[in-house]
DNA sequence: ATAGGGTTAG
């Protein structure tokens, strides 16, 4: 039954129905000679698994194990085996065939054991697998294993990879006793779904609750968190935990630690830490570049991606392309991005996706090459995605084009109608080239159609704590002196002459005005104040920052979905160019 | 024999 529900076009026969079908019984023939030698037959089990070239067929594999149980001498077990197989499989190419290995077993009524279930979560984690996770969960419960350590921490790793945060907790919560692992497992596992709120608030219960020691991994994952949060001085003291216990020879942590260090702004640091690692691999120079590109260090990204062919001979790969691409389009280097789009696809043969595209049709749409970035999406050997129309659109933002926006708009209303800021962006197109009426009309559409607005939200890390603003937001605790806070802003920046751009919606409560204005108050003079937005700062907000950092002599790093603004001295490191 | 980690456009 159980066998059946988890993958029905896949369910081994019985033997007695099918032990005279040829090509199986040569196979078993085979097997079956081999099997006298068992050290022999263990490897050719194994490869049979694993192995490309072997039997796809699963049943194949547990009729073997069955004949072997029937052996004179049947150690190891055929459940032994079973594990093992299902061991390697997980670290094969073909997952899928763990979930059939492990029904067919069932069918030849092979137990399972404790030893069964790590491996086989750990391959349906691989495959995204919630249902069948879910099923064998049941089993694990029914067959009374739910105790299990390995096992219950794989169903925390397989329920988190799944987006299952609550369930994975549930696992967490509900443990008997927990090791390192555990902790690591959730911790992870928030971080990896971009809540590094709960990934560091575990973190610190960790810490709390003493008995497990915090290793690498915990404090790759904590760094994740970090990174995500823009909590720079949680990872500062992250770093000097990692120095303090001698972990940072780790290549794992190292790379960590550059995207904590680039994505809280601080690229200097993340390029020192670059610069010692002893030996760099793939990884880490993806980490260095993707933190140059975020920090608008366009032409040194290039440099260090070159630097890794030449250098390191180091064979560049599909996810490092996504990270240089980027790297031109926030520069504005239209050349070296063609450059570097024909390389991937001539020189290392590697098949741009959805997501090269998009880099592609960024860096010409905001150079302004509207109708090049059009093309490129009408001519892509895909189906174009709403992303990349939604791409255009926001070009189409930057360069008050309404032909070509209505056109990308339309796209999008096609496939992915009830996306949140779409609406928005149009209407603000329409609004900034004079079409009030249509700004109005569309603002209307989006309110009819039920369509939200994704509500902006600001953080910004005080004291080791993280506080955040939500636009427009009367209920926070700090809510009144933050706006006699703004309003004083308001004043100041009225005096200096800022005049908002009254064409598109009033930004003056935006939540990163309210991060700053809290940052002010709550710090020492001269004191850089970080922030983090969740949505893309807008023209008025980024003519303001640079004012306010001129007014009160602050460095203000903010960091927005895709990038950062580094202000100072009324200017900003991104040259008015994102 | 088993479990957890680092890079990815808009």
């Amino acid at each position: 039954m159980f066998a059946a529900s988890l993958s029905p076009p896949s369910i081994p026969p019985h033997p007695s129905t099918t032990a005279t079908t040829a090509p199986a019984l040569s196979e078993t023939k085979q097997l079956q000679a081999l099997l006298l030698k068992t050290g022999a037959a263990q490897n050719r089990l194994l490869s049979l698994g694993a192995n490309r070239t072997g039997p796809a067929d699963p049943s194949l594999i547990a009729r073997a194990l069955v004949l072997l149980s029937h052996s004179p001498n049947p150690t190891p077990t055929p459940s032994f085996l079973r594990n093992t197989i299902l061991q390697s499989l997980s670290q094969s190419p073909h997952p899928q065939r763990a979930i059939l290995l492990y029904s067919a077993s069932l069918e030849y009524a092979i137990p399972p054991t404790p030893h069964t279930f790590p491996s086989l979560l750990k391959s349906l984690s691989l495959l995204l697998a919630l249902r069948e996770g879910s099923q064998i969960h049941a089993h694990i419960v029914k067959l009374g294993f739910k105790s299990d350590l390995h096992s219950r921490n794989a169903l925390i790793h397989l329920y988190a990879s799944c987006g299952c945060v609550d369930r994975a907790r549930k696992a967490f919560d509900g443990m008997p006793q927990r090791d390192v692992v555990s902790w690591n497992a959730m911790i992870a596992g928030y971080a990896r779904n971009k809540l590094s709120g709960a990934a560091l608030e575990l973190f610190r219960e960790l810490q709390l609750a003493g008995g497990v020691a915090p290793d690498e991994v915990t404090l790759v994952a904590a760094l994740t968190a970090c990174a995500d949060a823009g909590a720079l001085r949680l990872g500062e003291w992250a770093h000097r935990y990692i120095r303090r216990h001698r972990m940072d020879g780790r290549i794992g942590v190292n790379t960590a630690l550059i995207d904590m260090y680039s994505k809280c702004g601080c690229i200097d640091r993340a390029v020192e830490i670059f610069e010692n690692i002893a030996v760099r691999n793939l990884v880490a120079w993806t980490a260095v570049i993707n933190g140059l590109a975020i920090n608008g260090c366009g032409r040194t990204a290039i440099e260090y991606f070159d630097r890794m062919v030449m250098e390191d001979g180091i064979e560049p790969d599909e996810v490092i392309f996504i990270s240089v691409l980027s790297a031109c389009s926030h520069s504005g280097l239209l050349d070296e991005g063609r450059r570097l789009f024909d390389e991937m696809k001539g020189q290392y043969r590697l098949v741009p996706q959805a997501e090269h595209y998009g880099c592609m049709v960024d860096l010409l749409g905001r150079a302004g090459r509207l109708d090049e970035a059009l093309e490129l999406i009408r001519t892509a050997p895909f189906k174009p995605t709403a992303v990349l129309w939604r791409t255009l659109l926001g070009a189409c933002k930057v360069h008050k084009n309404v032909g070509i926006g209505e056109a990308a708009m339309q796209e999008i209303q096609r496939l992915d109608p009830h996306h949140h800021g779409d609406h928005v962006l149009m209407s603000n197109i329409y609004a900034t080239a004079g079409q009030q009426d249509d700004a109005v009309h569309m603002r209307r559409r989006m309110k009819k159609q039920g369509i939200g607005k994704e509500p902006g939200c600001s953080v910004i890390e005080l004291d080791g704590r993280v506080y955040s603003f939500v636009v427009e937001d009367k209920l926070h605790r700090h809510s009144r002196e933050v706006h006699v806070m703004l309003d004083r802003i308001e004043r100041e920046l009225r005096k200096a002459g800022n005049v908002p751009e009254t064409a598109v919606a009033p930004a003056a409560h935006h939540s990163e005005r309210a991060a700053v204005a809290f940052g002010l108050m709550r710090t020492a003079p001269g004191t850089t104040l970080r922030v983090v937005k969740n949505l893309r700062v807008c023209e008025d907000c980024h003519v303001a920052m640079k004012l306010i950092s001129k007014i009160y002599g602050r460095e203000i790093v903010l960091r927005d979905r895709s990038r950062f603004h580094h202000f100072k001295d009324g200017s900003c490191s991104c040259g008015d160019y994102w």
